[in-house]
DNA sequence: GTGGTCTAGACCACG
DNA sequence: GTGGTCTAGACCACC
């Protein structure tokens, strides 16, 4: 499921384990790294956003509930949900914790799997060069 | 959680996201692959094991039961549970298609937060340079 | 035992020696092979047919369990279990395996008890001439 | 597992889902109701046979003991087992409500597939076929 | 509400 | 002793 929304552009896979509201709001927590999303912006509304991911409007819901949890979105009455001030170090700090620890995880599956840290690099780099990316 | 059981050596944590008896599973494979348990072999019964993992003996049985339907496992009535003939293989196929599917999310979500390859490969090597191992 | 639910009739008997998790799978494939379910729709949810069959729900989700490990069910987060896309072709192939093989090990049976072809034959068609049905 | 000891023919197939102990039985207890076996005759000792079959001996005890009970086969003192006065019409109506009875279940689990009857016949038609036997 | 995991403990069949 | 089935009931995450 991908979709595109204001500025933001998401892309939901409802089968590799992760919820979808913690993918919801990993995307917006990278958005604002990047630079994409900047203090004082709107993001969708909960129900717009729900529907053009075609998933339950509690699930997005969830997911905001979560970032204004973290200070990185806060809601204006009446108008919606916008990114706080303060967001980007947050959210840069957060993406590379997130990452190293999903990284970190791997590592040890593998490493317990008795493969060499050789043989586990070679699997990466693999990996990695089948994707298309910058 | 570890414990060493016959040839084996079993490592669970329990809080990590991954089930139980998929831990059990993955170990049992990933020993199988390595040849560190042959076929014709028998593994640690299903309540030993529980027992010295601490864990419900239903727990194994689940781990055990899923290894069955992969052809990894075959049980012996009122024996126990052999490696199955032809096991080594599946096996390695089997732990390579766990480790390259878990490090291909890894690498998805971390390219759709925007980093670049090159800033992925620096985390990697980072992170695989804090672990200890061969 | 038996108890319709949604468009399955279901039909289990626990002193024929086949599981009851067993019975309740192949029925579900045997619904989908014939077309009563198809693709997409939802099948009862686990405590729902658990109750309706008073059985214990962790049996009704075991069979739904080797369902999933056969493609022929998904699990839709928060919602239910659905028949999978494509798999009326697999319960179809499934149900003739699984008859097949039956029939199989009663005519080996018979064979070794010494019985003629003829004679299997014969006792088949008297045994078939009892029952009711098209 | 296949295995001739004396004037009889073993073959056990311990994957079959019918215990090894109750096979064994039914194979005495065909010959019997073919002639091959007739009053009088000893049986393989119990250790003999279990060392052809390689199963327990517990197992051939145990099909020994439930061919005493249904009055097939008696114990001789210092001598062995034989097949017992009276054994023959014993095995031979045992024989067909067996078999009657086998056949019966594999039917009803046809029809409950909502296969109409001739359905059922063609498969077990095509079943027999596959066989090479009187 | 849904399914998923895990525990605790029973009973059975088999060797 | 072994595995296999089933029950009862807990807790969790998700929608």
């Amino acid at each position: 499921m991908t979709c595109e929304s204001g500025k933001m552009f998401f892309q939901i896979d409802s089968t590799n384990g992760i919820p979808v509201y913690e993918q919801v709001a990993r995307q917006v927590t990278f958005a604002v790294a990047n630079g994409a999303l900047q203090s004082g912006e709107l993001v969708p509304s909960v129900r717009q956003l729900a529907r053009e991911l075609a998933i339950n409007p509690n699930t997005v819901a969830r997911a905001y509930r979560q970032l204004q949890d973290q200070n990185i979105l806060e809601s204006r009455r009446g108008t919606g949900m916008v990114i706080a001030n303060g967001a980007r170090p947050i959210c840069k700090t957060e993406r590379t914790r997130i990452l190293r620890e999903r990284i970190g995880y791997v590592i040890d599956e593998a490493l317990q799997s008795q493969l060499t840290k050789e043989e586990i690099q070679k699997l990466f780099q693999s990996e990695l060069g089948k994707k298309r990316g910058k």
